[in-house]
RNA sequence: GGCGGCGUAGCCAAGUGGUAAGGCACGGGCCUGCAAAGCCCUGAUCCCCGGUUCAAAUCCGGGCGCCGCCUCCA
């Protein structure tokens, strides 16, 4: 039995996984700034951390599972110096931060749910540990890691030696390069907000007391202050989107490690890739481009489809979603849950000697870095093997669908809702039905053209002809 | 300017030294009154050039093209 290798960013290779506590894994993944609906790409992230969560789970492992919700904070733009993104929703909406954050943080959960994704056992909300980031924050200021200008107090970067060493970053080279628009009265380009201070006559919707005047906690404070208080000060994966490691997760780790004292913080660094929309097609909504899964429902696919979607691609990988891609992954989906529905039927008990190689090619091609692409391989041959009994191409499917969250096998999202009943359209069917044991092509094959123009399909078998809306 | 990644059949994509997984589409076949649905079969020498090697999609060098990050971003 192979072990299990995860590619970690930090130390930019694939490492045997080891976890501080045998038998134990602590996932902290970056959730969603609950300002505005989540897309696709967003999607992608969260279906990446449930495949890791499914899989250690079917490999053992207790698992803790840690979702945060940003909901102050996470600034528009320019470095330290834009506005609150919560704050700017909340104006645009003429609502609350608080009522826009339960909002979409709702959405968020809706779309995990769709996709079926297990919960995580912690789903913290950043204004709901503000406690939690003063005392870190007095905690970096009392190690002087941290000083005071106009807007906010920083943490100063140049005292922390490893600071770069996360995303390999070359410090000099970005500052002599298209950097620009450095926040007065920073001493390094890379210094970021610990806390901001409220501005003179604003008033803010969410703001606090703190040892340092009113204001509000800078983004990056909560990962490092919820992670802890639900995982420990230092815990075995962190996971995000790959553009989170060079500013997000590399300021988490300077004030993880000097608020706490530890190294590494953070065993293995997970990102996955971006989705992208392929060349010069820009996912917007003006452009009639699908965007939100609610985009892809309206368009009558099923969510497990683009779970199906994302499996057929390395998590490490860009994947190209079209149209097209989505079209085709859905199809595969359909098939493949119908093979598994039908295969429930069958019934009696399998052999753990003809199963043992599926299983055991399925589980190295996830133990290898979670490569899902090469797992599903292995599902397609279980699905349109002829060699296997059918118990236990059964047996395989059910082994193997816990790790996938496709709800293989369960006939009710297959095949027993495909077939509908409407009274004028079954009448139209019997009157083709006439036709045809009359042998009146013509009549018939109008009837079906008619019913085809209003997107109904006809699908006869040896029960009768049915029909479904395509 | 710096950092990272990618370029494999029409599309989505695995594969990092031994001679190209899987899915979708197309085409062909079975079925059908004809179709549809379903089932079966079928396709690529891996962006270009040069090099290393008995052997390269896989390693090295040089190009071309594309993408991400460096400012919020999954």
């Amino acid at each position: 039995m192979s072990q299990i290798e995860f590619y970690d960013t930090r130390s930019r290779e694939q490492r045997p996984f080891e976890p501080l506590t045998p038998g134990k894994v602590g996932i902290y993944s970056c959730g969603p700034t609950v300002y505005a609906e989540q897309h696709v790409g967003n999607v992608r992230s969260r279906l990446f951390s449930d495949l890791l969560k499914r899989f250690l789970i079917s490999e053992g492992f207790d698992v803790t599972h840690v979702i945060n919700i940003t909901d102050v904070g996470h600034l528009v733009s320019d470095a330290d110096d834009g506005e609150d993104k919560m704050e700017a929703a909340a104006k645009r909406a003429g609502q609350t931060a608080g009522e826009i954050a339960a909002h979409y943080t709702e959405l968020w959960r809706q779309d995990a749910a769709a996709v079926n994704c297990l919960p995580p056992e912690h789903n913290p909300k950043a204004t709901d540990h503000i406690e939690e980031q003063i005392e870190l924050a007095k905690t970096l200021e009392a190690g002087g890691y941290l000083y005071s200008i106009s807007d906010g107090l920083y943490f100063d970067t140049s005292r922390f030696p490893r600071y770069a060493e996360l995303a390999g970053l070359d410090l000099e080279g970005q500052s002599e390069g298209m950097r620009i628009g450095i926040t007065a009265g920073k001493r390094n380009p890379s210094d970021f907000a610990v806390w901001k201070f409220a501005e003179e006559g604003v008033q803010r919707l969410q703001e606090w007391d703190s040892p340092w005047g009113v204001g509000f906690p800078g983004w990056h404070l909560e990962c490092s202050a919820m992670s802890s208080r639900y995982l420990g000060e230092r815990f075995d994966i962190h996971t995000g989107g790959i553009d989170l490691a060079t500013v997000h997760h590399t300021n988490e780790v300077a004030q993880s490690e000097c608020g706490f004292g530890v190294h590494p913080w953070v065993s293995y660094w997970m990102h996955n890739e971006f989705l992208s929309m392929g060349g010069d097609e820009k996912m917007s909504k003006s452009k009639g481009n699908v965007k939100t899964l609610t985009d892809l429902i309206d368009r009558g696919i099923d969510p497990l489809a683009f779970r199906y979607f994302f499996l057929q691609a390395h998590y490490r990988q860009q994947q190209a979603f079209s149209d097209e891609a989505i079209a085709s992954a859905a199809k595969g989906f359909k098939r493949l849950q119908k093979i598994a529905a039908e295969l429930e039927a069958v019934e009696g008990d399998g052999s753990a000697d003809e199963q043992g190689p599926y299983r055991a090619r399925f589980r190295e091609a996830l133990a290898d870095d979670l490569n899902a692409p090469r797992a599903m391989a292995v599902v397609w041959d279980v699905a349109r093997s002829d060699s296997l009994a059918d118990v236990d191409r059964r047996d395989l499917m059910r082994a193997f669908d816990p790790v996938l969250g496709l709800q293989l096998g369960c006939a009710s999202t297959a095949v027993s809702d495909e077939w509908e009943s409407d009274p004028r359209i079954d009448g139209l069917l019997a009157e083709r039905n006439n036709a045809r044991e009359a042998k009146d092509w013509a009549t018939a094959d109008r009837v079906r053209d008619e019913l085809a123009a209003e997107g109904i399909e006809i699908v006869d078998s040896p029960e009768g002809p049915r029909w479904r809306r395509k």
